[in-house]
DNA sequence: TAGATTGTTAATCGATTAACAATC
DNA sequence: TAGATTGTTAATCGATTAACAATC
């Protein structure tokens, strides 16, 4: 088991990825954890902590290289492997996730979508068909797939999630508005709950015009 | 200026409100703070500190009445008014988003959808015509806008959103991969970060990995 | 070498949990 | 009234910030 770390670190590490990304693209070559800081609006403290939780990148009286943090981080992160998605439903919001080019671009491969609707069996979404969500069991028997995405009705969520962790998923990205019950807990899990977002926003709007 | 909760506590409010949500269905009245903690695997105590923060919804001896609570909660997040919502962007992810129903359930209603491309001007999405961005300004003449959900190229995004804020949008949902940068600091953003999601979770498949 | 900036320890702050008196 | 369970205060735990010695 290695030493834990605070899922309030694990979220933060992304925005780190993503504004070194941005310094790659500006051409900056070093940067010292205050910069970092004035930019990001976070404490150079935080993120010398947050960082030396996985180790030491910087180099005292240096700072920090980007592009050597940025591959590091991405390691952390697990981008440097590839990861295959299959999207299960293939709905508005599941046709959406497939035909984000961000994702691949990041590692995250879309090789499948499935549903159960017969009349968009077939259609193509980025050269992968929609297949029948009964070819889901003959569909893992030839590939490797690394991540579920689930887009389907909350009704349906636990019954799929459960036959494709039957089928060896280990790893949802759930975008059904339940808390998944599944049989196996080793399985990762990821919530999107879209309407939460949207309920938080609406409670900020309250606030903000309270507070005026 | 109202007392300050924490966004950590604002976060945990849309789940209670679900999971209250269920319990009427089943057709339950009251609960204790006890039963649902364990519903919902967090703590009793974590309940009741986190409702007292808007008051004081239970009662000793009884527990919580579920239809009073679930309205209440619903008070608190502001859906007991209508919020209405353009779409700024109508690629797969807006449509997505206009065309899903349950955000209407709570209060959200999509009232118009925009784009640059002039291919997909004038396709119907649940009755609302996908029109051009630059009918935005007359169309802000005409109608009470309170969210504009962004999602549009991360390249186009801070242009948009200002433009936006300009015609007087208060709250943005963005679903752009980037920190806008807006002109005036009144204006709420709930963010939605699809790719750290994704890596958030890409993190925890490695740890489960490196732990078994 | 002198200056800069990290890595890390210590101090503070905030959030969570425990405990219990108030009260239905 | 007796039992149950809240609302709230106090204790603990964890996360953030500050400080500074180590070192490039």
């Amino acid at each position: 088991m290695s030493k834990e770390i605070s899922q309030a670190v694990i979220r933060r590490m992304p925005r780190y990825y993503r504004y070194l990304g941005e310094l790659i693209d500006e051409g900056v070559e070093r940067i010292s954890s205050n910069e970092l800081s004035a930019r990001m609006k976070v404490t150079a403290s935080q993120i010398r902590q947050d960082l030396n939780n996985f180790g030491g990148f910087g180099q005292q009286g240096y700072g920090y290289n980007v592009q050597y943090l940025y591959e590091e981080i991405g390691k952390i992160m697990g981008l440097n492997e590839q990861h295959n998605i299959i999207v299960i439903g293939a709905g508005n919001l599941g046709q959406a996730i497939a035909n984000y080019v961000k994702f691949e671009k990041l590692g995250f491969v879309i090789i499948g979508l499935f549903d159960v609707n017969p009349k968009i069996c077939g259609r193509k979404i980025r050269g992968n068909p929609i297949l029948m969500l009964d070819e889901i069991e003959s569909f893992m028997d030839g590939h490797k797939v690394d991540i579920a995405a689930l887009t389907v009705p909350k009704s349906e969520a636990d019954a799929v999630a459960n036959r494709l962790v039957k089928l060896g998923i280990h790893a949802i990205w759930n975008f059904a508005h339940v808390d998944l019950e599944l049989l196996d807990d080793n399985v990762v899990v990821e919530n999107v709950h879209l309407s939460d977002s949207l309920m938080q926003l609406s409670y900020n709007i309250v606030k903000s015009k309270n507070d005026n």
